[in-house]
DNA sequence: GATGAATGAGGATTCATTCAT
DNA sequence: TATGAATGAATCCTCATTCAT
């Protein structure tokens, strides 16, 4: 965790310098990112670095955590109801996923770079997975008992389906609406229709699948 | 590419040599990856290195290549047939996917990485991605035609969610069936039952969906 | 440029590490000159050269300016006036040209060597050898003007030799006078009766030629 | 010296090879002249030349020999007369000196950089200087028994400034007959009338300076 | 609390030379 | 005699971290 000194700093200089080391880690490996170069960027001397954080690491997992937080932060936001439509909640939940992928690229970026990387304690990955697999696996699980999910489903195995699915739907959007009106400026991405209309499907796919339906 | 010299270096030393370069591109960045601690595991000199890679980059892009390659030649060994079942095939293909994952763990982890990171040319990574998701579009397009995938489906999407699907199953194979007999020893993962049942629900799943299908 | 780092060094640590450097290029092509042994005599870290300058070239640029400054603040003190005598004038200019050279010799040594090697942009070579040449020749052009250079006399000519001998001149004076009372012990050449005469000498040539003068 | 081995290869492997070495080292210091990007030009391998040579200062040392061989004999070639005139005399050196410098520009590189640096051991170059030195000298001895040559000109002196200007003079001419009709085609440049100019010119101050003769 | 100079280990790469084939 | 792979020291440069001011 920073230090003390760090929440002392006036709120514009800490965020600045919360900005830019965010581009780093999110540009970078961990070891390859440049404690030199933020510090460089930031304008703060290099020792006055080691006067907010105890080090590198000490840096990286806050930063990491501040992902974490605002993405919890998003998601609560959507709480589920016991007794809501899993479906339509999925739709909440899709929403906000994608909006924090477009709002908050270079979070989501270090993130991923985390996921990847074997440089984070194992268990600590694992608890990030394992958190998201069993969210899904209790949406699922209700669904069962709504009736709208069917009995024989492999609930960790579709909860797999989903995590991956709303992981990577935020950068298939920017990639496949890239270009198109009202992208990209900060605006939220639900101006597009299409935005919309992609999560249409992808939910009508995950309920009903690809499959031709039977006629009649 | 790799100079003749490293070529014509007896199998047993090439391969050593590789096998470790390849854990350390699959546990660092390639800005992290170091030449000096891949020679010095595999006892070479450092001069040595020069003499059978032009550069660290040299180096990275065969094994890279080098993981593309093995992975065709897995995939190219279930063709499609123009008639062919489109699910059979995709089984076909999953199980491939899967195989190539859990004996080559460390150059997908490669692979994985090259794509994550900023480091490569960005229209090689595009290439690479576009080329995944044409591959899948065209097979619903094929699937559309045949009768077994619903008009209506909009075919660059379902593509999306195939190639992750397809991508992250591997992991979450290994996961899921880590401590399970037979696993993590070379022997083929489809002796495991489990493994192949698996197959059959993702191939369900995305064949049918989740939801509970209207009884009648 | 050096960084500001370098200036604030207290001034012995500075011309310590400047009279090292200075040997290393004086003795070394540019690519030759090593850093890491000018740390090492200096008694530097290694990292703490790169708190001092950018790079090499950044150190061997700021020697070469040195030379430059060195120079032109010899030569400046010896304004050439409208009216004034050339021959006079060219006098003063070998005086001090000769006595940067005795004074200075790792500076000219190092100023020779970017002559010679091709490891500097040409355009810089071109520009400084131009600038002498341009120098002379509007010197020669004054003489005219005043009548007491001949008017057939090819000023760019004469200039080229005014340039090389004005170069040379101070090396041929340490060769003959080596070994002389009073030389090399830092002390000004011109106690030495010999310095002056020899410049005598030059000029006489330059402005009569060695050949015979016809007697009558 | 080369080894025997070196002399008993095909004439043609032999020339390419020095040609190339040659090129090598009138581009780059001693220190910095590479064996590696010699032999990989020459197209021998590696181990080879160490067949032919002791080592770089082997060839080194034969190189600078070359050239001088290759000066002497042009030299040689206009071979002074106990009663010729000694300024036609210098003209034919000087005019054998330019020829020099331009035919054998590489070789004339390597002896000013052999010159210039002080990697070679200083008996070898003050041995260089002074034979040059002494010859004019000599020569200019000669010119005053003729009568030619002013009784009081300083022999040394004068000699010094012969040997810079004859050493420069082929730079000289190459800057300012660039682009002339002729030149750098390997022609003879004294098709050029300017070259002949320019050499008559150069004597002439020689012989009688820069200064305004008396007129009557 | 802020500063920024000092440090030395570590990075990739090049090189002349040796030596077994 | 020819080869070319092996070697390890040397190159410049970057980095996270410390510490005296």
């Amino acid at each position: 965790m920073p230090k003390q000194t760090f929440f002392n700093l006036p709120a514009d200089k800490r965020e600045n310098f919360l900005h830019i080391a965010l581009a780093e880690f999110a540009d970078n490996d961990f070891k390859s990112a440049s404690i030199s170069r933020i510090v460089a960027k930031a304008g703060i001397a290099k020792g006055s670095f080691y006067q907010y954080f105890e080090n590198k690491e000490d840096l990286y997992r806050y930063l990491l955590d501040l992902g974490a937080q605002e993405k919890a932060a998003l998601f609560s936001a959507a709480p589920i109801g016991q007794e809501g439509d899993v479906f339509a909640y999925l739709r909440q939940l899709m929403r906000a996923g994608v909006t924090f992928e477009l709002s908050n690229p270079r979070l989501s970026q270090i993130g991923y770079r985390a996921v990847q990387s074997n440089s984070l304690p194992p268990e600590f990955l694992a608890q990030a997975r394992e958190g998201s697999r069993q969210f899904f696996a209790g949406l699922i699980a209700q669904g069962k008992n709504q009736g709208s999910v069917a009995a024989d489903v492999d609930e960790d195995l579709a909860a797999f389906i989903f995590s991956v699915i709303f992981t990577e739907l935020g950068r298939y959007m920017m990639d496949r609406l890239a270009g198109d009106e009202g992208w990209g400026d900060g605006r939220s991405p639900f101006h597009s229709v299409t935005a919309e209309t992609i999560m249409d499907q992808v939910l009508h796919l995950l309920e009903f699948g690809i499959g031709q339906r039977e006629q009649a």
